[in-house]
DNA sequence: CAGCACCTTCACGTTGACGTAAAGGTTAGC
DNA sequence: GCTAACCTTTACGTCAACGTGAAGGTGCTG
């Protein structure tokens, strides 16, 4: 036994119910999610079990995040992924070239997709803040007049 | 014309269209809202047309703020009213008493309610803060790189 | 009072995001 | 090599949150 295992747990691959546990969804969703064109395995076994790797549960956990933290739907994460994979291009389109202009040009639309996904999230967050704030300013009346009551 | 207007356009009461459009939701929607308990038209036309007061064109406004802005389900969004309507109800008993201890209890309550609306925001706003700040962190690092190469 | 825009109540259709069962193949342990 | 646990695809089911007619009533305008 463990004849080549690639160091200790270094490279392992994972099949879809393992890393459903590990990323709290169930594996129906990461086939649906797959379905959709979210994400695709790192590979598959002799018996055609999906198998992920260390990225693959990354992106899974960027998914879930994306879903259940900011509410996005899964067509805008696969567009927040396709993001992602374009600065992935730009990144070895950048280390691939030693001319300064063009590094600078790639460098820059990188920050503006990053910027493009900043904005949506501020402005998500800042709607959520005024609705707290709101919430807030309520709360701190009756905390008000139970201070008023108590003195 | 212009008989007895309540004052310029006081307690003018509006067809589904219109408050349709003031709150940007459909008339399909607003129709939605009310067969699942989020609403109920402050009254009807003659030939059963809903109308509307400002009171629920605020009501309104609310429901699609938590929906859009806080990402909350229709379904949580009816709690958190049932919440404001308890509120509502305290308020009155506690103008209907002078017994300190009973008022005490009731801002009490109130207080309670606030605070568990809170917490649930501030976890939402909590988990997109996280999110934003491994996007800034990224975006921070191109910038990074910019500015090294036109130094 | 004719016409048009707006309204009503059914009622069925749709989309997103999965759940669930069926029928069968794969893999690890003994 | 058998069994139990896990996997595969295929396909139909479900729930929320509406969209979209159909068939008919309402209400202001000219």
């Amino acid at each position: 036994m463990a004849p080549i295992l690639p160091g200790p747990d270094q490279a392992r691959l994972l099949r879809i119910q393992e890393v459903a546990e590990l990323c709290a969804l169930t594996a129906r969703s990461i086939r649906y999610y797959e379905e959709v064109g979210l994400l695709k395995p790192a590979g598959r076994s002799e018996g055609a079990y999906r198998l992920y790797d260390r990225d693959d549960l990354e992106r899974l956990l960027f998914i879930k995040a994306m879903r259940d933290d900011a509410g996005f739907s899964l067509a805008e994460i696969g567009l927040l992924l396709e993001d992602e994979a374009a600065r992935e291009r730009s990144r070895e389109r950048f280390m691939a070239t030693r001319d300064i202009a063009e590094r600078r040009a790639i460098l820059r639309a990188s920050a503006g997709r990053l910027d493009g996904q900043l904005a949506r999230l501020h402005d998500k967050a800042e709607r959520l803040g005024a609705m707290i704030a709101g919430v807030e300013e309520r709360r701190a009346r009756v905390g008000c007049r139970l201070a008023e009551l108590d003195q």
